[in-house]
DNA sequence: CCGTAGAATATGTCCGGACAAATAACTATG
DNA sequence: CATAGTTATTTGTCCGGACATATTCTACGG
């Protein structure tokens, strides 16, 4: 970050913005801990406030500090975490099924939760939810084999959005708008692997021995309440999920 | 972002910035076209360089701008992209496996790379490259299961890096060194699912046909050099793998 | 025609000052 | 003692100016 060229010395808030991320990781001032106001700063460092400022800038950026209007800057954190970002610019490239893609609902009702997912789902065990059944396939090939089957619970759905959501007409369209982009904020996922079994292997006509790749989405609003979980169950050599992870600084 | 409340408007700068970032969702300004200068924008806003250097630099932050001295402000993209960003710490979190694990090697050799692992090294089918076999299991418990077999392929590996990965006495450690971290600055992983097998099965104490979650990672330098190749295989409830995305913005 | 030196241009750094707005600490009041 | 109002503190916004440094353009000379 700081550049070290012989001869040419760094700008004067870079140099203080190095002093208070030593203080900080030397534990000077521990987490929790309130930093030197900017005034301070100016008199210690000799410095305008101005470039107090720039510096400050920077070390919040760093994600070491916090600043607040009236209060001071206050430590969050005393190092700089090493950060990997994933970054997936919509909804779609998240899924990874991309355009070609289509989720066809098979079936739509409101189903009591199994006591496993009852937790995740933040509901009691045995509460009944709307609750859809789709396969995904390619557009355009209705011969092909589908890309795996989706079950998805949506337990807090407003009373139109549910009539919409069982509605195999509107489905479809309905889900679109429940996952609504914009009030987004959080998807969990987790990927695990289990034998397909019964069911799903005649949805999708493959070995019932036949290993799969098994999605759990859930996907949260700003805040933080889970609007919608999927999951959604592939056989093996019909999907696979990649990421690229860029270490912290501008990806491509 | 900008926040409407009534009666209180914005700061000036946030004005400008938001109108320089309309002007180039707009197409006012295109793609690769500069943007006015700072004292361009001082006279056409009535307003301080300070001012105008702020608004600037919003713009930058949301990446829809380059700035460089001497030359002055291009436009680099049309939208800020809604960008969901993973954040792994480090490369441990990344890998999921925590402190508690430990990955055993049991094998290491100069072995030909297999035809459909030739692309994805750069290599040539046959080819010989450092090639190392591992069980990674919860350290302290010798009795318990192993997590997963792990297969690992250095195809760039240096004759000094080289002779210490295939000292069974060092090639744990060689691995770390092999995999620096401040070397590192791309990971491509792949997850899919696949049947055990007798091999793996045989290693992993599991039933060859019970499925397994299969992860091939790759792990690339500051130049995008492949580093290395890992694929693990992991039988069904033993692991798990979970991410979170959170909306562009900070993240907690 | 090409390359170089210098001029013009644009952003980066840094100083000074002033007032606004949010927060926290304090004080007076019931 | 609790509460409301006041004051002091601290960061946010905004202005002015000056010089530094990187880039680009231009004119000159070979």
């Amino acid at each position: 970050m700081a550049k070290a060229k012989v001869g040419k010395r760094a700008p004067r808030y870079l140099q203080v913005c190095n002093d208070l991320v030593a203080m900080i990781r030397n534990g000077d001032v521990a987490v929790g801990d309130m930093l030197p106001t900017e005034l301070e700063l100016c008199d210690r460092f000799e410095i305008s406030r101005h470039t107090a400022r720039e510096a400050l800038r920077r070390v919040e950026d760093m994600g070491l500090v916090e600043r607040k209007r009236g209060s001071g800057t206050r430590v969050t954190a005393r190092e700089a975490p090493v950060v990997y970002n994933q970054y997936v610019a919509n909804m779609d490239e998240l899924m990874q099924y991309g355009q070609a893609t289509r989720l066809a609902i098979c079936s739509a009702a409101r189903d009591p939760v199994p006591a496993h997912l009852a937790s995740a789902l933040g509901c009691k065990p045995g509460q009944s939810v709307p609750h859809l059944v789709g396969l995904r396939s390619y557009r355009d090939q209705d011969s092909a084999l589908p890309i795996c089957v989706t079950e998805i619970w949506v337990p807090n759905a407003s009373r139109a959005q549910e009539k919409d959501l069982l509605d195999l007409d509107q489905s479809e369209r309905a889900l679109y708008r429940v996952l609504d982009f914009s009030r987004l904020s959080r998807v969990r996922q987790t990927l695990s692997a289990d034998n397909l079994g019964r069911a799903a292997a005649d949805l999708l006509a493959a070995d019932p021995d036949s290993a799969a790749l098994v999605i759990n989405r859930r996907y949260h609003d700003l805040d933080d309440r889970l609007i919608l979980m999927a999951i959604s169950t592939h056989p093996k050599e019909r999907f696979r999920y990649s990421t690229e992870l860029s270490a912290h600084g501008k990806s491509g």
